[in-house]
Formats: C-alpha cells, structure tokens, sequence
DNA sequence: TCTACACCCTGTAGCAACTACAGGGTCAAG
DNA sequence: CTTGACCCTGTAGTTGCTACAGGGTGTAGA
C-alpha cells in the first residue's frame, strides 16, 4: 500500500504521515523501486491507533506513551488509565475555562446597545478603567 | 515608564511587549538614551486593552481589528459586535467539541478493569477494529 | 573605586501538530 | 508521447508566545 491509499484509509493527509514517521511515532515503511513508502497491515493498525487517539483528544506524547504501553501486553493496564485520567482532567479544565469565558463573552455581548464606538460597551469593557467621564 | 514596569503593571512578560511591538500590536515608544524603550499612558492603556482582549480569548487578529474598531469612536458599534459575536460561536464549538470528548473518555475510562494491557479495553477501544479472536 | 546585581537591548530558535509549498521523479491511460 | 495523478525531499509557515545567547546600563553596597 502506497502513501495515498494509507492516508485516505485512515483519514489522514500524506504529509501528516511523513510527519509522524519523521518524529518516529510510524516506523519507517520499505520502499519500493520508485523509492515510494510501501505499508502493510502492521503500519494502517498503528496509524488508526495514532488517529483514534489523536481523535479523543490525546497529544503526540501521551500518544508515544500509549503505543509502548501497548506493546508490552503482560503489563497492567493501570499506566494506561493514568494517562486517560489526565487526560481527562485536562479536558475538564478546559471545558470549565471555556464556560467561564463565555459566561462573560455573554456578559459583554448582551450590554451592545448598537450604537457607536464612542458608547460601545463591548470597547469599554476592554479598554483600561478610565477616569469615567472627567 | 520602562518595559519591567509597564509589563508588571499589565501582567504581562517584557518579551511579550516585544512580541506585541514587533508584530505592531503596540506602537514602538521612544527610546532613552540608553535606548531603553520609555512607555507613556497611552501604551499602558492600549497594552491594558491588548490584555483584556487575549482574556477574553480573543485571537491576535481580531484585537488588532478590535483596537482599529476602538480608535474610529464615530463608527457603528456593529462591528465590534460581529468580531464578539463570531469568537462566542467559536467557543460555543469547542465547548461542544470537548463536552464530546469527555464523554467518550468518560466511557472509555470507565470499562477499564485495571486487568493487563492485553485485556485493556483502552486500548482496545483505540486499536482497529480487530478481527475478534479469530 | 570596584563590583555585584537587576534591569535593558537585539536576534534567533524553540514549542505543538501539523500544513503548504518548491522543485523535482514515476507511472498508467489515452 | 503527453497528460495527470501520484510519489519524493526539504524547508518554511501557522499561533502566541517563551527562552536563550551575548551583550550594554544603572545603582547600591564594600
């Protein structure tokens, strides 16, 4: 299987692949004459894995993390929930900073009057606490 | 007023203010003899606003609209309200996005059985669909 | 007066995780 | 025999900073 096809199985551009062989999370394929990328099943499992976490949310490293893991089948899978569990404490907070965000995008949003940028209250409430009106 | 002062007066690091000055966020102030950068009220106040701004998760791009928006006081407040407007959608999607990933990792985590990695269901989730033991 | 130290300067490289070229080579179909 | 789709390498760009390296300046204490 050439580049393209294992791209498109896994949903994921050709250059992204050459990336992640670059920083060694895809071992490098053998190569045909031409001196193009030949994949077997062994590179589209790895690569869906890659993908599936990447899709979950999970950065490169925890990926790297999770693929050795893997690897070593006897082990106890508690490292793995580790990685998971911070992970997700990672996306609470996040989540937890966007609702905050929004609640005073909301805020802000809400106080337009719709007039001109002199009375904008969205301005207002960015600019510096001035000395209000004298 | 010099760099370290106007950046602890805005909580931001002195490299940040460069930063800003170079991508001409902030306009380059006038120098000392010793060609420290001297900054006024006006650069504590637009710096203030860069700051509330980045808070608020605005993008780079859209306080430098923002702040050209802020400095045409006669103009319709409309578009400020269209820039806020488009950057609460945003994070209305990626709290969507996320609130979707937790619940997926919430389900992936909870199906741990704390086993070995062989039998994780973590990683199983994570690896292709496997032919199943056949 | 010397010196230690905090502060300032420029310029460049690094982070994550790709993406987008530029400038080539290969291969199958019409 | 040429067109077009695919492949190759290598480098630079993206966002929003951050972290040096390698210097200069200014002030306070010994």
């Amino acid at each position: 299987m050439k580049i393209g096809k294992l791209a498109n199985a896994t949903a994921t551009r050709v250059e992204t692949v050459r990336y992640y062989e670059k920083i060694g999370l895809l071992p490098p394929p053998a190569r045909t004459g031409a001196n193009y990328r030949a994949y077997g099943h062994d590179h589209l499992a790895r690569l869906s894995f890659i993908r599936r976490a990447r899709d979950l949310g999970f950065t490169l490293e925890a990926v790297r993390e999770l693929l050795t893991l893997s690897d070593d089948k006897a082990q106890s899978c508690d490292a793995v929930d580790g990685i998971a569990r911070v992970h997700l404490t990672e996306i609470n907070r996040k989540i937890a900073d966007l609702s905050a965000l929004r609640g005073e995008l909301d805020r802000v949003i809400g106080s337009c009057r719709h007039g001109t940028v002199a009375d904008c209250k969205i301005i207002e409430t960015l600019a510096p606490r001035a000395l209000p009106a004298a």
